[in-house]
DNA sequence: AAATAATATCGTAATATTGCAATATACAAA
DNA sequence: TTTGTATATTGCAATATTACGATATTATTT
């Protein structure tokens, strides 16, 4: 069908869901790397940093600002994009949360 | 086009964005949350612990397995998944070196 | 050997994603 | 006000994902 059963999970299954597949792609993971690199916020030549077209990598913003990757505020002509601290903190909590887990729980049965 | 540029990106990126992808569905998130839940890796009731038909837990299982979050070891006539911890600890370190940096960066421009 | 149990694969329909050309919008500068 | 610059939106084609019924596979039990 195509169609994610939404509603057969928890919100927090879900909102974990959503920024990890906002993180699955490779323009996306570039992306937020790009964002990183350079320490100023004045973001306008995300474009001319990856090899996809302008209309792509404006998608691909779109899809991490929704999902709360990243945040953007409006600079004049130009638009500045920078990293959401929230979202990130979420899917790294979980991953963390899980790495504690896994040494606590010295899953040696594999 | 519906493909990935691929080859346009970094082993590196493409690598987290496939175990991101790999997270980025409720049900297999439910599913690495379930594998953490029970102690042991006799693990031959994930399908019904989750509400989707058999097949699509299989394919569910089978993503994860490919993208190194998970691991299965034939057990006689079951399967016995649980987490890999390689893949975790790939998207956890990307994630945790995102944080230490905007902290260091006290990212205050947005 | 036949029946049972657990999991995988196949086939297919519905929907989502990726990518880009063309075009629109919004602001700044001349 | 026209021109240029930056970004978004639209429309569309190619491909991928999600879900599941039907069926196959594999190992255990009777």
């Amino acid at each position: 069908m195509g169609i994610t059963k939404t509603d057969s999970f928890s919100d927090s299954q879900n909102r974990i869901a959503s920024i990890a597949k906002a993180l699955g792609h490779p323009a996306r993971v570039a992306i937020v790397e790009y964002l990183l690199k350079v320490n100023t916020c004045i973001c306008g030549d995300i474009v001319n940093e990856l090899p996809l077209a302008q209309p792509t990598v404006s998608q691909h913003l779109k899809e991490l600002k929704s999902a709360g990757v990243i945040k953007g505020n409006i600079e004049g002509n130009a638009i500045c994009y920078c990293i959401d601290e929230k979202g990130i903190e979420i899917i790294k909590h979980f991953l963390m949360s899980i790495s504690i887990k896994l040494t606590t729980n010295k899953n040696n049965c594999c």
